[in-house]
DNA sequence: GATGGTCACAGCCTCAGACTGTAACCGCCA
DNA sequence: TGGCGGTTACAGTCTGAGGCTGTGACCATC
């Protein structure tokens, strides 16, 4: 049985310190588990890495011969791990709902290329649906879009907006500062197909029985733009993310609607974990807000 | 978090069985248990190593270059121990029971010297007292001695030989094969000390008892070649190892005493696992009869 | 269709790693 | 000399990871 490679990082942290207190702060751990963890090595190895007392601890002659040793393997494991994410992340498929693919897509792009040169990307502009099953069967590293998903693909949230209600622009409430759903109870309607992605229909009708009626849609269109279009030739209202304003400007106003937002997701399979890209993405959207761009 | 060099092993074992099933019987552990921890660790690393199906297991192109990697932490990590080990041991303070250094000190020290030439080693020829005191206070690595000893120090029994009857030459009973300890109930004793090894006495006792007598102990020495001097001067009968009689042959006579034994263990302190010595130790013991030296 | 082989999922159990609490010891200071 | 602050180590407890067994899904062969 050989050491494994926590134990060497637990040694070399003590090494470095000369202190198990310190040692098991920079850690974050407690000192007691360091002490604990270090005695167990001695006694794997069979010898004393350190000698302490109540003043303090220093390496033992064993203990300083070892030192370069640990730090060469914790090195090279850091390497390798880093060698092989990148052997095996030197291409990626990344699927965006069209609605977020107009204004994120360049801006994430970007991103991948500056900080993983080494990868090439392709983009697929898509469905939610389509998203959904190219995660699941494989032909899609991650995809960018809107829950609620299912339940065996994992999410992290990376961006979160208001949401507004469309309006035909001059319509009599086009020029509030915000709306409430409820208001809008006696318009016509005009919302995507419900067997585009039903997890977003039952959402919506949640929604709506929260603001206490259900909407009389006129017409439905698969498509944020199609949407657009129909809002601005006044067939009826809608309800988006504010960032769909990027695709349209013109016949429609954007009112936010008091205490709704939507988020944007980073989605992906359990099974294939695309940590680099997650890692890329987590520091955008530190940086940037992503649903103001477009 | 860096990956585990159990996970490493794991890795380089399916990929050079590229089969879950072979590899999992390499490693002792079940296939089942291997799949999982492989599909962990490529979660870990969010890269597929292998791809398997039922026809088989091939390594993907990031894991056929995290291979050389991989075997390459795994040898730096046993020559790291191994190092490790040779630097903590380049020295070994050893203690032997008076009764025990005169036949098995000098097979001892040729072992270690042939196995380890690296280390060298002072040995120490003491009471059983000063055994314990030296281990627990760390002047000494480790002893050769007899059980019982104390709780707190760990032993491994490195050899077990008969227990017999030690006679005076032309003792009524000295051409016996073999004595129970009850018929030696009518004789005159001479023991050790009682406060020179609690432990021991506390067990002759139970011995006796078990016997059915309490012995009528007319003289105390320490020391076996002072017990042995006394029994060949007629003063009465003791009970020692058969090894003893390497010590002294004449005018004493070893009877064995029916279904008793006596064991010697190496002893250490469990602080300081004296790993490499238990090795060649039990090497040694496995190949040669160590009582029967002398 | 049965059989044998592969790998993966599910449920369960044990124990290792981590926690908190506290003891023992030492140096410093009033 | 006692109190205080600092160190590391021991003890008891708890949770989750690693391993087990059982079995499913799939494929190739006969």
């Amino acid at each position: 049985m050989t050491i494994e490679l926590r134990q060497v990082r637990y040694f070399v942290a003590v090494a470095e310190q000369l202190s198990f207190t310190r040692a098991a702060r920079d850690l974050h751990l407690a000192q007691q588990s360091l002490s604990q963890q270090i005695g167990a090595l001695e006694r794997q190895l069979g010898v004393r890495l350190f000698d302490r007392d109540t003043r303090g601890t220093r390496l033992t002659p064993a203990g300083a011969a070892f030192l370069p040793s640990a730090r060469d393997l914790l090195d090279r494991a850091e390497a390798a791990v880093a060698a092989v994410r990148r052997a095996g992340h030197s291409h990626l498929e990344l699927g965006f709902l069209s609605s977020t693919a107009n204004y994120m897509l360049p801006a994430i792009v970007r991103a991948v290329r500056a900080r993983l040169p080494q990868v090439t990307v392709t983009t697929h502009d898509l469905a939610v649906a389509d998203l959904v099953a190219g995660l699941r069967d494989g032909r899609l590293d991650a995809a960018f879009t809107r829950p609620p998903l299912v339940a065996d693909l994992v999410t992290t949230t990376i961006a979160d907006e208001p949401v507004c209600a469309v309006l035909p622009a001059g319509h009599r409430l086009a020029g509030r500062d915000s709306l409430r759903l409820a208001e809008l109870a006696g318009e016509d309607w005009v919302l995507s197909p419900r067997e585009s992605w039903p997890p977003w229909h039952e959402k919506y009708d949640r929604d709506f029985a929260a603001a206490g009626f259900e909407p009389r849609v006129v017409h439905r269109a698969a498509g944020v733009p199609n949407l657009l279009g129909l809002v601005a030739a006044g067939v009826g209202v809608t309800r988006l993310a504010r960032s769909a304003r990027s695709i349209r400007r013109s016949g429609v106003a954007f009112v936010p609607l008091a205490g709704e937002h939507a988020e944007t997701v980073l989605a992906w399979h359990p099974g294939r974990v695309p940590a680099a890209l997650r890692e890329v993405v987590a520091d955008l959207a530190a940086t940037v807000e992503l649903t103001e761009l477009g």
